[in-house]
Parts: C-alpha cells; sequence; structure tokens
DNA sequence: GAAATAGTGTCTTTGAGACAATATATG
DNA sequence: CATATATTGTCTCAAAGACACTATTTC
C-alpha cells in the first residue's frame, strides 16, 4: 500500500519525515506484596513472544491522552473515571524501532483492583506481573526505560500527592493504604504514625462512619478518597 | 514535492498517517527581579507576527533531546555542558497546528547570564521577556500552556533539586543564589535561613575560598556548585 | 562612625519517628 | 482469657522559621 503526503511551503518533508506516534503505558497496580505492571505478549514482529507494556498508534485525528485512554480501558476493562492517567514522558530514539521511525507518548495508570487480564486482537496474551519480574525480563523496543521511568514516577508521587488512594477501592481501611505505601516502597511503615499522618493532611480521606470487619482483631474504620490532590508537608519515604 | 511511503503487515497506514514531530522550548533565565523566557517572534504562517517559543522540526535521524539541544544553543549562544536542559512534556492536540497533525515535545531550559537573543532565519525577532509580561501576551499555538508547564516545572524543582546553580554563573554569591529562588518563587526568604539551609545539605554547593565584592557592605564568600543533584529535606517554597 | 550587606546564635514551633498503652474484635 | 489488629498517647529528635546579634566592608 502507497500513501502519498504532499507538502509545500515552510512545511518541507525534508523537514519533517513523517514520524509514526504511539502511547505506551506503564499501568500499574498494588497487589501485596507486590506492586505488578500490565505487560503483553506481542504477536507480531518486531519482538514477537517477547513481553510489551500495552499501547497503540495515535489515530490521525486522536488526542495523545484519549489514544492512551482507549488502550487503559480496553486491555483492563477499567472505566477511565475510576482510573489515574497522566502523561509519562517521550521517547523517540531513532532506533527504538527497527523498522521505522517511532515516536511514544508514554503514559502512567493507576488503578485498583483490575479484572484478569485477557489478550487483545494485536497481543498474543495479556497479564498482571511483579515490576521485579518485568524488570527480570527483557522487554520489546525500550520499555525496560519506560517502565522504570513509570515505576520511579509512582513511587516519587506517593510522597507528595494523594495518589495512593487510586491504587485502592473507593472505600478502604487506613491498613490498606498504608499497604499501598509499604507496597510501592517496598518498606514497612509504622502504623501509628501513619494513620495520625494521614488523618492529619486535610482533605486525603474522609471517614465513611462504617466499619470493615477483619479476619482477626479489631474492626477497621473505613475512608473514601478526600477532595485534596497535594500533601504538604509530604509523606516521607 | 511528493513523498512516497510504503508501508505494510502491523504497520498500517490508516493506523499511523504521518506526523510532524517538532521541539518546543520553554528557556528561562533569571534576571532579577523577573523571571524571563526567551520568544521569538514568528515570520512566518501560522501566527506570523505573533510571539511564540523556539523550537524546529525533529530530524528524521535525530535525537528529541538533540533537537531540543540545537534549538538551545542556536537561539542562546549558549553551549549545552553549561546549561540544564529536560524534557518537560509533550503536546499532541489534533488542532494545535491549523494546517497538519503536529506533535510537540516540549523541552525546559534553564541557563545563567545569556547573551542578547538574536533573530534567527525563522524569527523575526527574538527576545528575552518576563514571564509575567509573556503570560500576558496571546502566545502562538498552545504555547501559553507550554509556557505554564515549564514555570510550574522549574518552581517546583527548586525545591527538591539544586537546579537553582544551573541559573547562577559558575561562581556566586549565597545572596545570589537565594534571589534566584526569591525570583522564581516571587517571594521573600530569610537570607541566615537560607544560608544556614544551603550549607546543610551536603553536596549543594562547595566554597571556593574567594570572596566577591559588594558595592556596599561585607564581601560575600563565592561558591560553586556541588555534586548533589537532590535536596532532602528540600528547601520549602 | 553610619550604613549596608554577610554571616552566626538562639529560641520557638512543627512535624517525624520510636514505642508504650489502650480499644475492640475473634476463637 | 489469649491473641490479633486498630487506634491513641507520649516522648524525643530534627528541622524550619523568627529574629537578635556579630562581622566586615564602603563612604
Amino acid at each position: 500500500m502507497i500513501v502519498n503526503v504532499t507538502f509545500n511551503g515552510e512545511y518541507n518533508p525534508a523537514d519533517f519525515p513523517p514520524f509514526a506516534v504511539t502511547t505506551d503505558l506503564v499501568i500499574l497496580t498494588v497487589r501485596p506484596p507486590s506492586l505488578e505492571v500490565l505487560l503483553v505478549e506481542r504477536a507480531e514482529e518486531p519482538f514477537a513472544g517477547s513481553w510489551a507494556l500495552p499501547g497503540g498508534f495515535v489515530g490521525p485525528e486522536q488526542d495523545l491522552s484519549d489514544a492512551a485512554g482507549a488502550t487503559l480501558t480496553d486491555k483492563t476493562g477499567i472505566e477511565l473515571d475510576t482510573a489515574h492517567l497522566e502523561q509519562l514522558a517521550t521517547f523517540g530514539s531513532p532506533a527504538r524501532d527497527p523498522r521505522m521511525r517511532v515516536v511514544s507518548v508514554a503514559y502512567l495508570a493507576m488503578v485498583a483492583n483490575p479484572p484478569p487480564a485477557a489478550a487483545g486482537r494485536d497481543a498474543a496474551a495479556a497479564e498482571w506481573q511483579p515490576v521485579s519480574s518485568a524488570r527480570a525480563t527483557t522487554l520489546a523496543f525500550d520499555h525496560a526505560d519506560v517502565l522504570e521511568a513509570g515505576v520511579e514516577r509512582a513511587r516519587a508521587k506517593l510522597e507528595y500527592t494523594t495518589l495512593a488512594t487510586s491504587f485502592c477501592a473507593p472505600e478502604f481501611t487506613m491498613a490498606e493504604l498504608r499497604t499501598v505505601y509499604e507496597t510501592v516502597w517496598g518498606i514497612a511503615l509504622d502504623p501509628p504514625n501513619f494513620h495520625r499522618k494521614v488523618l492529619g493532611s486535610a482533605g486525603f480521606v474522609e471517614p465513611t462512619g462504617r466499619t470493615a470487619t477483619q479476619a482477626k482483631g479489631r474492626p477497621a474504620k473505613t475512608y473514601r478518597a478526600g477532595p485534596a490532590t497535594t500533601l504538604t508537608p509530604p509523606l516521607a519515604r
């Protein structure tokens, strides 16, 4: 198939050869004791059989964030308004795709309790994998770099934003919220101090008035995400 | 001029029509009492006569950061190794360029004591303008959004990185470094506390052993940037 | 010496962290 | 009641902020 594109005036094609633009997503979820990322097994070349981040081409009239959002809902089955989605960084090394110039705008998504992953049209399989496993795998393209950027962004943002709640169900206990931090950061936090810090951060969480029964021990009060988006002072790692 | 591009297999052109990829730069410098940004006056359509951020097309085999670096040295006359340059965000709304689909990867640069701006090939003029003035101007494309993102990134990064030194000459006084913060943040800082905080942050600055004569008052010791890149704990705004 | 700017000392307040103590559930 | 988990209390320490004070220069 042949595509003819005519340029003139200031827009000389020598100045801007056709680029393909894609989005790739680092979709994270917390499944204690692991931070997990959604990977797909590529069905076609290049890197057929390799694990990769889910992604896709940006349509001619499609906004970048819409393309990312479509991939997110398609791959996870999660509605956009329950997930956090933000632009991460753009990867455009000339050599990153062996066949042609592809610039990829990476997005970071944080989701809670996703349904099991299902293979799509272009993927042989889709699977939630612990980030530690994904790091040990040879990912397609430069997706190892993208994954690192996404994980580091998520780790950093837990410090100074309320985004940890996007890894939680709509209603959660203080221990569940704390476990999000412990899982993403890979460290143990002091439960009493964490409890006080969260309640002392105005707008971080709101009490529901309900309690959640524990397998053992005193029932925990439940909370929902509050209106605040930033934590000042931050929650130290 | 006609460009023929052949696609097949997974790379169906219907999935990825030709995009142009550009870089746009938010190049900031501190000239007390103003934080200033380099703007160019567009010589050609669209937005001929409007002020815009400097930028350019990414070459077929050119890395994104190389394209940004080339624009930086071209427009400011500053060597890359003396400036800070980082990727900011990518802007790709289908409507952002009236003629065709252009995805712009924005970069943020911080420079010290730039020479006067000079018009280039594609610009009628180039000028350092206070950010407050630039905000009051109607900028070309979506450059108002890009500028906001750049300024906010710079303001935030002064808190938890040592990047304020990239706004300073190689050798600077504590008052000069403090003035960088005061100019970017638009607030006054307490000189004694600032002094202690900076010296207490290991690797932020290193003494040169020299002093700088003041117009009035006691000469100030001078410092150079140290090896540290992050400030923990941060310098509160 | 007066004025200006650089730099030090000290006190108060805030918040993080360690950890004891109390509360409320299950078996 | 023993045990487990949630929640509150208390003490200590580090750092931020206010601001008095000292140091060193020019005029």
